[in-house]
DNA sequence: AGTACCACCTGACGGC
DNA sequence: TGCCGTCAGGTGGTAC
């Protein structure tokens, strides 16, 4: 579930399993998790490194080599990180192991292939590249106000625009639309001082919540949207029903009572 | 510029 | 049981 959230929780997970160890094997699965990278460099690049700090900036994660590299990750639509010592128990999908001195493994596990790995020289230059916009779990008022103020068009997708803001994927955006009230097909040039500072405040605590419950939609507040995000089920505002709207070939889910469009 | 659609992939699910 | 359409938390490209 790789958005803003669960890929800082995977960087914690990474930080508290892999930092500090000698890479001593990897081994690549597929060629296709691959991003402008041979098989044979990013071995090249792990083998006698070790990972020494980690970075996100939307929903990519870095590691920083002692090489002062970076392995760069991506998880797409599916993926996630397993830390373990038994390869009898590799887990399905698995596509890049780094094994380490120990005898432990970091695994990057993908199962629909959409995620991506790299080594790059410099995360600021590779930011700049993908034309990412400021990450948004520290973004600051101002900026966010600004990227609003000029945007067109309708609210969830610009909030998913990863150019714009890094972070929110379709499941958050629903989230922070309805901690927001506002309809996800909102015109943003529609919104006023209030409507900016309601998403300003609602996209940080959506987003630290979501953190704080390690991206688990189990263990969200029961006063959101998330764990009621199927058509049907009761909105736990109003007891309205929670609707399905398809925007540009993904699924939004909203309450339509509480979410009033402007 | 915004939006709609497609491609990239695998797998789960419901209907017939 | 098997087949088929649809759906699933992302991104990048295309055409209007």
């Amino acid at each position: 579930m790789p958005e803003l959230p669960d890929v800082e929780i995977y960087r914690r997970y990474l930080n508290a399993t892999s930092l500090h160890q000698e890479i001593t094997k990897v081994e690549i699965r597929t060629d296709k998790i691959l991003e402008d990278i041979s098989a044979a460099r990013l071995k090249r690049g792990l083998k006698g490194r070790a990972m020494k700090a980690t970075r996100r900036w939307g929903k990519y994660l870095f590691a920083e080599l002692d090489s002062g590299r970076h392995v760069m990750m991506h998880f797409g639509m599916t993926g996630n990180l397993s830390y373990q010592k038994n390869l009898e128990d590799e887990p399905p999908h698995s596509r890049l192991l780094i094994g380490f001195t120990n005898g432990y493994y970091l695994i990057y596990i993908s199962q629909r292939l959409l995620g991506k790995v790299s080594l790059i020289t410099e995360v600021e230059k590779f930011v700049k590249d993908k034309r990412l916009g400021p990450d948004v779990l520290h973004i600051d008022y101002e900026t966010f106000g600004d990227i609003l103020r000029k945007g067109r068009g309708s609210l969830k997708t610009t909030l998913m625009n990863q150019k714009l803001f890094a972070g929110i994927g379709n499941v958050y955006s629903d989230e922070i639309l309805f901690r927001s009230r506002l309809h996800p097909k909102t015109e943003v040039g529609n919104l006023d001082e209030s409507d900016i500072k309601k998403l300003f405040r609602k996209t940080k605590e959506v987003m630290e919540t979501a953190i704080e419950s390690g991206a688990d939609p189990g263990k969200f507040p029961r006063s959101y949207l998330l764990p009621h995000r199927n058509e049907g089920e009761k909105c736990p505002y109003c007891k309205d029903h929670v609707k399905r709207m398809k925007i540009s070939g993904r699924s939004a889910y909203y309450c339509p009572a509480c979410q009033s469009k402007s």
